[in-house]
DNA sequence: CTTCTTGTTACTGA
DNA sequence: ATCAGTAACAAGAA
């Protein structure tokens, strides 16, 4: 699930390797993923370079060089976007078999290919992706519905405070709305509230100052670590290198349901809130 | 075979 | 207006 620490790991590194890189074709595998006609959109992008690559929540948005227009892609749950110099078709770099990814494979459903020998490859092995080349309306629409990004240095204890006091919704699905704020998925909201010590059956407008304060350093925290980290795999996430992120073994509560907490070690617990997996420890968060 | 998984949107009903 | 819950999307794992 690339939230946001996966999503930025892969706009990093394709900033490096794509920008001003020119695309002299593109293979459209699978129509679907593409909001586009085909060939309006192979037109648009073909000849052209990207000038800035930019993340917001999830999303990234590729600005298109002389054109006032993006290419947005979200890569939903299990979207990679995966970059290979030159004649290269191995990604991965571990020595374990099941870990080396070779390009193009069945889940790859677009393919860039860079005046430079370069390709990148999007893979989806469940296709709910989305990849459109959109103008600055709408882009300036997504930008306007998307909420405050948690890693900003306007990103304060007081904004945070502000934004929790003004709702009346359970924490959980507060933590997951991103038009409150933008890139935290399923994987950060449990840890977050897990580090916080807040049971995801609370209310936002039950929370005290002091929980409220310990929320807004367990989101920027774990943010931070888990990019630090480079995201987690959990299943399909990848890098723009095909690499696995190092943050799973730092999990503390995302998928460890049945199996004891590291602080307490009772037994952790699995519930369905706001439509997903909720796992937390009902002794270390209430 | 069934059930579960996840991000987002759309929809219903309270 | 605000919020909770669910279906839908797809393919694979258990």
């Amino acid at each position: 699930m690339p939230e946001l620490p996966e999503v930025e790991t892969i706009v990093k590194d394709l900033r490096k390797k794509i920008v001003s890189q020119k695309i002299i074709d593109i293979d459209i595998r699978l129509k679907k993923i593409v909001k586009n006609k085909p060939d309006v959109f192979c037109r648009i992008l073909i000849n052209k370079s990207f000038q800035k690559i930019i993340r917001r929540g999830k999303y990234i948005f590729f600005q298109i060089k002389q054109e006032k227009k993006y290419l947005m892609i979200h890569l939903r749950m299990t979207g990679q976007l995966i970059y290979q110099k030159g004649d290269k078709i191995i990604a991965g770099g571990h020595s374990d078999r099941k870990n080396i990814l070779e390009f193009p494979n069945k889940q790859t459903h677009i393919i860039f290919y860079f005046k430079n020998g370069s390709r990148l490859f999007y893979n989806d092995q469940r296709q709910f992706g989305i990849l459109k080349i959109i103008n600055q309306e709408e882009f300036n629409l997504i930008d306007r519905k998307q909420g405050i990004e948690p890693l900003a240095d306007n990103f304060s204890l007081q904004k945070f405070k502000e934004l929790i006091s003004r709702k009346k919704k359970n924490i959980k699905a507060f933590l997951l709305d991103q038009s409150l704020i933008a890139g935290i998925g399923n994987i950060y909201a449990d840890e977050s509230l897990f580090k916080a010590g807040i049971s995801p059956f609370r209310k936002t407008s039950d929370l005290n100052e002091k929980e409220k304060t310990a929320l807004y350093k367990a989101v920027r925290y774990l943010l931070k670590k888990a990019l630090k980290y480079r995201g987690t795999t959990f299943n399909d996430y990848r890098d723009a290198y095909g690499r696995q992120g190092n943050f799973l073994n730092k999990l503390k509560i995302y998928g460890r349901d049945g199996k004891k907490c590291f602080r307490c070690g009772k037994e952790i617990k699995k519930v369905k809130l706001a439509g997903r997996g909720t796992r937390y420890c009902s002794y270390c968060q209430k």
